[in-house]
DNA sequence: CGCAAGGGAATTATGCTTGT
DNA sequence: ACAAGCATAATTCCCTTGCG
């Protein structure tokens, strides 16, 4: 049935009758005169086709369909009472919601696990749904709610988004703890231009960022393979001789698993942050601003 | 933007049914 | 038979839509 075509006032009518079981009383209760709500219900009947409220001597008595109906109207009518009275609240403890992120593959490697842990602790019913690519690509999502929230090294600034930041990284070069600069100290400028590279795709706004900002300095670097996802970059490197460049907590995270050599890129280097958006609509969704600012807590600490 | 036509729901007036 | 109460008919009012 298309509610659309439905005139949701009456169930309102409805719910009258079935309180009053009485037509002029029930008429009197929501306002209307008597041939009103017997007009309302007999469109209550065209709709449903069924007489629902039978008339005898002690009012007007419901059918088996009208006492089927009476409890899940009143319910859907005590919804939207709530929804347009109170301000809605979101409760972790009890929430069954589900939410949708796209926070890259970056993210979900280095942050996903604390922010399970987090939410098994604190929303137990509450799930997530991690959706791929992440990044500035995702306004239509946004917008229509598909997804809640978008992590990209970018902010999604334009009109109707909104955005703030999560954490702050540097960008540090990786390569396999075999690798004969692995012992160097400091690794030059020429030692990092002279590397094999490995490149990820630049969908990662931060190696675009940074692509950027090194080309503008007349460095160039050879790249022996793109890749378009993190782990097997992290894999490439560790058991190969090329490099890569990625921020500085995601080294540290691999290389806690993997043999991997962290170094400084000998250059003056812009803070490389990460920034969490989402659609301005959603500003007053209690749980997803709930999500929001805890997301941003566990940013700090981590 | 303003106006007229059309449709739907409310009101008033009235008819019909039922219980006492 | 009469009063109470629901249904129906006629009319009014208001909102939407289409057109200039």
């Amino acid at each position: 049935m298309n509610l659309r075509s439905v005139d949701l006032n009456l169930l309102t009518i409805f719910d009258a009758i079935m309180v009053e079981r009485h037509m002029t009383r029930a008429a009197a209760r929501v306002g209307m005169t008597q041939p009103a709500m017997s007009n309302a219900l007999a469109r209550l009947r065209d709709l449903t086709g069924d007489t629902l409220f039978v008339r005898t001597g002690r009012g007007m008595m419901p059918t088996p369909r009208a006492t089927a109906l009476a409890v899940p109207i009143r319910r859907a009518l005590d919804l939207v009472q709530v929804g347009l009275t109170e301000k809605a609240v979101f409760d972790p403890e009890s929430s069954d919601r589900s939410f949708t992120l796209a926070i890259g593959d970056y993210c979900e490697v280095l942050f996903l696990p604390q922010v399970l842990a987090a939410l098994q602790e604190e929303a137990p019913g509450v799930s997530l749904s991690l959706q791929s690519p992440a990044g500035a690509t995702l306004q239509k999502e946004l917008k229509d709610n598909s997804v809640d929230l978008v992590w990209d090294a970018a902010p999604l600034d334009g009109p109707g988004f909104r955005s703030e930041t999560l954490f702050d990284d540097r960008i540090v070069w990786i390569m396999s703890a075999s690798h004969p600069l692995a012992v160097k100290k400091r690794p030059t400028l020429d030692d990092y231009a002279a590397a094999s590279h490995v490149r990820l795709d630049p969908g990662h706004t931060y190696v675009h960022n940074y692509d950027r900002f090194v080309r503008n300095l007349g460095i160039r670097r050879r790249f022996a393979v793109e890749l378009t996802r993190i782990i097997p970059m992290a894999f490439t490197v560790a058991e190969t001789h090329h490099v890569a460049t990625v921020p500085n907590r995601m080294a540290e995270r691999f290389a806690r698993f993997l043999p991997l050599a962290i170094k400084k890129v000998p250059l003056d280097l812009p803070s490389s942050p990460f920034y969490q958006s989402w659609h301005s609509s959603r500003d007053d969704d209690p749980g997803l601003s709930w999500l929001r600012g805890r997301l941003v807590d566990l940013a700090k600490d981590f």
